[in-house]
DNA sequence: AGACGATGCTCAGCAGGCTGACCATTCGAC
DNA sequence: GTCGAATGGTCAGCCTGCTGAGCATCGTCT
């Protein structure tokens, strides 16, 4: 008898929060294959543009510092990525794909499953991008700036 | 020079997984002063309509029960809820709402802060409410259903 | 050169997701 | 009544998030 849930009556942010999850779960469920998921490989990504420092990578995906670090200990411990201090900074680390890395990333987001992930869920893909970028945007701004 | 990010070019999943992100550590700031966060603010009001058994709860927040049994533990531990095997089915348990609690979930969804979160954030929240309560229908069903 | 703040990263610990494995109880078929 | 499947919860372990604290290096200012 449990009545299947209705998602029309529930708060925004839980109707985000809960369409953020199905689509990570299934998304993860294609990159098993590779031994990766949803973090990984947005990451591996930006990755393949050429070597970044943690930093970068931590700042371009909205994530702190720390969780950064974790998801690129899994990524190399893959083998999908290498990790050496830089030279000139020895602070930094140069985070750098690996030919194993290179060749899932190629084979995992070539047919663009990501996207047709949303085919028949999804009436307006664009105007529901361009909303998500906005509330995006106003958020992150709120969240990472002085003010 | 770090730029600043541009949602508009990420994956459609990634967009959906930061702005939820975002919403939730907002949200999560406004309900600390509670000792609560969004996912126990959420148990609690489905538990304020009347007792319910873990599963129900689980099912209505289309969660796995062992990811509601440690929110239920948490809720517990600060006295928001309190949990008793039933005594009809001593399989169940039983989770009702405690004074604190009731007092917690009026005084944090009073002022529909949770709302109010996406002014100036979103142009039409009826139009993306309705697009992602489409994707929750559709991604729920894949996953829960038989096939 | 030395001191000090800023920067880049890691460690520890908590929380909410997930899977897989397990236990107790109930229900149904025999 | 007994046995076995279905049901309701929990335990353990992994992953990504977060915060708070710490460490090493770099830059700058004196």
């Amino acid at each position: 008898m449990s009545s299947p849930p209705d998602p029309s009556s529930w708060a925004t942010g839980r109707l985000l929060s809960t369409a953020a999850r199905l689509v990570e779960h299934e998304w993860d469920a294609h990159l098993d294959r590779w031994g990766l998921n949803h973090s990984g490989f947005a990451v591996l990504r930006m990755v393949s543009g050429g070597p970044r420092s943690q930093r970068e990578l931590a700042q371009a995906m909205q994530v702190e510092d720390q969780t950064m670090s974790r998801v690129l200990d899994r990524l190399e411990r893959h083998g999908h990525v290498t990790r050496e201090r830089s030279t000139t900074d020895r602070r930094r680390v140069e985070v750098t794909l690996s030919d194993t890395g290179r060749v899932a990333v190629a084979e995992a987001g070539s047919d663009d499953a990501a996207e047709r992930l949303f085919a028949g869920a999804v009436e307006d893909l664009p105007a529901l991008r361009a909303q998500l970028a906005r509330v995006v945007d106003v958020l992150s701004a709120r969240r990472w700036s002085a003010g």
